[in-house]
DNA sequence: ATTAAACTTTCCTGTCAGGGGAAGGTAAAG
DNA sequence: CTTTACCTTCCCCTGACAGGAAAGTTTAAT
């Protein structure tokens, strides 16, 4: 199967899957005398495990630790369960930080006129010296 | 002011000061001489304020907007509060989709027992042909 | 059978926001 | 005077691809 339809049925671009066989995560074969890649059933089902895992924010080394485990017949669940719970702290702290930000941002938009006034809160609060002149 | 001084008092590394000026955001004045960089008060200032604009997610091309409009006494603040605005958009659109990353990862982790049988709900999704979806 | 379109390949560059480190110049302290 | 601690520019590296050029291959239409 050529990349474009292997890519189609992942739901990944070309590139992304062509990066893939690049750096030897989902490697095809590969026709000696063209060179076109020919991506079996196998090579699109890891495509989409790959792709699958990228949408949970899984790094491409992450995955490429995944699709070993996911290979591998006799792999225990505990690894896969730990990478798991360590990948939702790291979404929770990044939803801490965002939210707190998000906060911030909306407290100061609320507390700026918006007009063709000079006058703006939100430069304000970045400057963190206050009505420090500025002539550069 | 040497750059490593300007830097502390910035809360930035030397590297991103000195990539701020190769870029442009905030160039101090460089002694012809020996090439040193002088950074002054005016200086720390712009640095402060973009290194809290980067804080609340600001890209360097907004930081640069932001600069700009925080270097003229004449500016309106409406232009500021469309781009907060907007940021906070960003941010909450970011939100939802990490809550429902976090949500359906926790959801896999509490299903997979994390012990040394090789079964492992969390591998058996992300396999799943197109029934993982990350609708929020 | 020829040609044109549609596909494929590799290779190179660019992105964003810097980090790492080498080679070499400068300044301050002992 | 020498050592040490700065500073400079330069180039390559990161993650995860995207864009595009040049060239080869396959397919469809004429």
């Amino acid at each position: 199967m050529n990349i474009s339809i292997a890519a189609a049925k992942a739901g990944l671009t070309v590139k992304t899957v062509r990066y893939y066989d690049s750096i030897g995560l989902v490697s095809p074969y590969q026709n000696p005398e063209t060179g076109y890649r020919d991506y079996a059933e196998a090579d699109i089902a890891k495509l989409q495990f790959v792709g699958t895992a990228r949408r949970f924010n899984f790094s491409i080394g992450e995955c490429r630790e995944l699709l070993s485990l996911y290979e591998d017949k006799n792999r225990s669940s505990e690894t896969v369960k730990a990478l798991t719970v360590q990948k939702i702290a790291e979404i929770e702290d990044r939803l801490t930080e965002l939210t707190a930000l998000r906060n911030q941002l909306a407290h100061l938009a609320q507390s700026c006129q918006g007009d063709h006034r000079p006058d703006c809160p939100i430069l304000d609060a970045f400057s963190a010296r206050g009505n420090v002149t500025l002539t550069s």
